[in-house]
DNA sequence: CTGAAAGCGCTTACAG
DNA sequence: CTGAAAGCGCTTACAG
């Protein structure tokens, strides 16, 4: 491999001049300067950014630890992260915690160990050990759709949202509401979401059934089973309208309906969240939420970036949504 | 940050014998090795990779180049290459040419510069610049979904899967076929698709009409474009089925039909390829093929980390796929 | 405007 | 079984 080494000589220079040039950095004279761009051209000389990186102590390179990769909602952010730091130079080294908290903490100490600039995490959790490994990395991080005290975190308007969706359920006069949730482990798609389901039925001095509510894992079949299970508790019981805390299990659930004969929305409405290309095209379609996590993604790398920059800025921010009012209604 | 040598000081040995410990590599007397190690986990040090990496050449990153990151058949295809990789102590460093051929080299150059053991390449276009970059970058290159001339290559086997399909539907009687492709720059989507179809229809010197064929480009809107400009251009020789070699154009071709009042199947058949998960919810199902896209991704993350281990294998294997019957046909 | 030298944090012959 | 030394390919004060 062609080094910097080799460059200088073929330039007749020194190494510091052709590093120099290359990095704009400091006097190069004109004449030069361009010797030296001539036969890095013509070399396909690239410098090793490992050493680059060992001796500067920045690699040009963002950690990113998804939940699950191959996910709609993640493979959204990444687009976004994507867009904005590949534009700044930047390269994302993926990671992936298959929703395993334990791997959560390893992944930070691995990506730190390879010099990356900054880590963005979308976490499904907040624990101690999460936040000491954050805290014992010390380099930049920034956490996506949760809050996680003491990091810069950009979170989703999670309670609204959901408020947003029940209010107009419940407006609809769907007040016999249905529940599926995740678990309480995930403050903002498991704690906040019901919170303010609960918190709507309880304003309107509405009944909050126990065998109204059940508790999937983020699957199309958990939502299928969710829903099944709601049903069989209910007996005669039934509500008339279902609220998913993700499309998918709404899908899972819808599909459950379906399969029972119900006819949708007459005789049991449903709603989720999440703006999947697939809530368009399902029929009925359905009614969701878009949190916009294209933008979320763009968003949180450019803080990223910010915070990499040394610009101070590290408020808790907050994303918008958007409610999509379809037939599943 | 703790280095090697604040390690070898607290442990009052030489660096050597800290690296010896840390690798496995050479005698470390028991004694020492347990000191050492003790120290390593009190300070949660963890070796810098960046001067490994310069050091041994070795990186224990894989580059990934993806045509499209928030796609489907992309995120299957990661996670499966992540299955495998990180079991090994491989990371991903990702890569989004967002369909643009000239990013495709760029990318290899800089992979390479980074030291990355090997690159992945999922392909959409064969050409020239592509394959002196692979040349030169002169480090195990894996190509998967399409045959690349001197690359080891992971082909689907796309004229199989199309002729399967174009077969299938002519013995359900629908031999007015349209078809809805996408450019010929693509040989394995492009290309092998269509040939099969063509060939299935001459063999039963069936004719192949220029206004039952269009060109989209794997969008959903384009296939819903292709849709409505094959029925305008039919006019009174509409075609009985449509045969889309995506499943994103077939959801648009269908959505169209929809809006036009068309039953599915009764007045018009679809397919399409690819098993996404929307086609198994949308009404009617929609009959497709399943690429087995994770284990696709397995099998080149396996023969790309068997050429950097210099295991000869270097043939042009084929991948398996399955026709899935349902309800749009 | 240019170069010699030191050093980033590792590993690996080589010698003992 | 252990260590001193060289070197991977860069950048950056420092000196001229």
């Amino acid at each position: 491999m062609t080094t910097i080494n080799d460059i200088a000589k073929m330039a007749d220079v020194s190494r510091t001049t052709v590093s120099r040039a290359l990095n704009d950095s400091g006097y190069v004279s004109e004449e030069v300067r361009n010797k030296i761009m001539a036969i890095v051209k013509e070399t396909g000389y690239m410098p090793s950014l490992s050493a680059k990186s060992l001796r500067t102590k920045r690699s040009g390179v963002i950690g990113v630890i998804l939940p699950k990769i191959s996910t709609e909602t993640s493979s959204r952010v990444v687009n976004g992260v994507n867009d904005v730091l590949s534009n700044e130079g930047f390269q994302i080294l993926l990671t992936d915690t298959e929703l395993n908290k334990q791997k959560e903490v390893e992944y930070i100490r691995l990506l730190k160990s390879r010099h990356v600039d900054g880590i963005l995490i979308l976490a499904t959790n907040v624990n101690q050990p999460l936040l000491d490994a954050i805290q014992a990395a010390a380099i930049p991080v920034v956490c996506l759709g949760q809050k996680l005290p003491g990091v810069t975190s950009l979170a989703y308007n999670d309670y609204d949202a959901s408020a947003d969706m029940t209010t107009m359920l419940l407006n609809k006069g769907y007040t016999r509401l249905a529940f599926i949730g995740i678990s309480n482990d995930d403050p903002a798609v498991g704690q906040l979401r019901e919170q303010a389901y609960l918190d709507k039925l309880k304003e309107r001095n509405l009944p909050v059934k126990d065998h109204w509510m059940a508790v999937g894992d983020f699957s199309i079949d958990s939502g299928y089973e969710a829903m099944k299970s709601i049903l069989h508790t209910s007996k005669d019981d039934l509500p008339s309208a279902v609220f998913a805390v993700t499309d998918r299990m709404a899908v899972g659930a819808m599909e459950y309906l379906k399969e029972q004969g119900f006819r949708i929305p007459a005789d049991m409405a449903i709603a989720g969240i999440g703006a999947s290309v697939m809530s368009k095209y399902i029929t009925p379609a359905l009614t969701t939420i878009d949190y916009y996590n294209q933008e979320a993604g763009q968003h949180a790398a450019r803080l990223l970036l910010g915070k990499i920059n040394h610009e101070q800025n590290s408020e808790k921010l907050k994303l918008s949504y958007r409610l999509i009012l379809r037939d599943s209604v």
